[in-house]
DNA sequence: GCCTAGGTCCCGTTG
DNA sequence: CAACGGGGCCTAGGC
């Protein structure tokens, strides 16, 4: 347990050298910004971080029940010292989350750098680059046009060329499809197809696909293929392509299934 | 700065009573299940809650840079005691994350219910069930059908019918609404149209929509409806819808727009 | 600033 | 269990 009044001061410091606060005590909580909430009196650890992120955490759960990013933060005491007011708040949008204490249990200041040291391997990026080497395994005979392409509408993850000449459209999913998935690359196929005014087709590479999403899939002329990678230990590589298998859907002509 | 030995003592007293545990020290972290990541040595907060949530927080953002859910946590010393690792790991995915102290500036474990408090106001739902007390704002004379039905493709927010006699399927978006809102609605309308066997309608009501979900939005043959609303400044009210705005979206008749 | 989409998304809810 | 969609999503990257 620890005064109120020292406490004000420690987090004051604190913030102003961009340490990184714990604040353990009993507190309520409320946020008024993109929604509201309320959170009756009770014990909690508030995080506050150099970059002014601000989350409040009850002992479940990875995520924080409150949170803000890049606020400014004040500090106050009231009701004649017995309570500790912290305030984060922010413009555009508004934000304010305000935070009393009744007491205080633990308060702590660290010295701490604002960097992001962590390497992460096996994300979509990863598996692009990698695909990107060798799309014959798509496919014999594809070839890369494009990667990572700019629409008006979007980014296209690949576009290659099959043997006969045609354009490949292909989104990459690092995990199970599904329907956003299906219509992303709808949209980007038409996208390519309007531009280049040829045949185009549409991929969609994933380890795994939602059945509906299948559904529309096939519904709307577009091609599933499984993708299997495997996720090596550690930072040497970044992921290897075991296999990919092509589930041979019925490349179904289009024909306006969405018609009303 | 602590023992590395009474600290892993400590450790597995707390995770046994299902406290709060924050550790501050020097680690490095090693994460691999759906992805892999290491985080070279640095200084870095460790949250371990009651529910087997463990998350590792950098000096910056809300989010942490590794996290768990449900794990299981040991403790061990090694390299003669220099270094003190803790493990979190789970099946079904397979995950492990490896934290490893060379040093640990503070300990403390805080006796924390495991509970969740918050009340929110100003979700969709809220929203939801706001506009279910009068579908007249959105159009006269529309009546409430059903909400939330449960398609086998998704969960259809509203449904309604018109005057004359027409189905009205309605999207709820809190925030600005984009191709996905949209798509969905679309999915959801045919969805309505093929089991009633009837003319249905869709309307997508949000705060807003993008440029381009709005041009898709069109050629479906979707409408849009505006929606303003309010939150109310704390836990009396959920929100108040302040009114709702048809901007006239001309009901150009949907003509197969996807085709190529 | 806006738009777009990825994320080890997390998380709750329903069938 | 799987599926589906919301989230105060958060966060990064382009334009």
């Amino acid at each position: 347990m620890q005064g109120l009044s020292a406490a004000k001061q420690e987090i004051e410091k604190g913030v102003l050298a961009k340490s990184m606060l714990t604040i353990v005590g009993d507190c309520s909580v409320d946020y008024l910004g993109r929604a509201t909430s309320t959170l009756a009196m009770g014990k909690r650890l508030v995080l506050i971080k150099g970059d002014g992120s601000v989350s409040i955490h009850q002992n479940r759960l990875v995520r924080p029940t409150n949170y803000m990013v890049g606020t400014k933060i004040s500090c106050e005491l009231c009701n004649g010292g017995s309570n500790l007011v912290l305030r984060a708040s922010k413009q555009r949008p508004k934000e304010d989350l305000t935070i009393i204490f009744s007491g205080i249990d633990d308060l702590k200041a660290y010295e701490m750098e604002i960097v992001n040291d962590l390497r992460l391997s096996g994300s979509e990026r990863d598996l692009n680059e990698m695909l990107m080497q060798d799309l014959s395994m798509i496919e014999p005979g594809l070839k890369p046009v494009n990667q990572q392409q700019h629409f008006q509408k979007g980014v296209c993850d690949i576009i290659a060329e099959d043997r006969e000449g045609n354009f490949v459209v292909i989104e990459l999913k690092r995990r199970q499809a599904d329907y956003a998935g299906v219509t992303q690359l709808h949209r980007y196929m038409h996208e390519v197809q309007k531009m280049k005014g040829r045949k185009t087709r549409g991929i969609l590479l994933a380890p795994d696909i939602r059945k509906n999403a299948k559904n529309l899939l096939e519904q709307l002329g577009l091609e599933f293929a499984k993708l299997d990678f495997e996720l090596t230990p550690s930072g040497e590589e970044k992921a290897k392509i075991k296999g990919l298998e092509r589930k041979q859907s019925k490349i179904t002509e289009h024909m306006h299934p969405q018609q009303g």
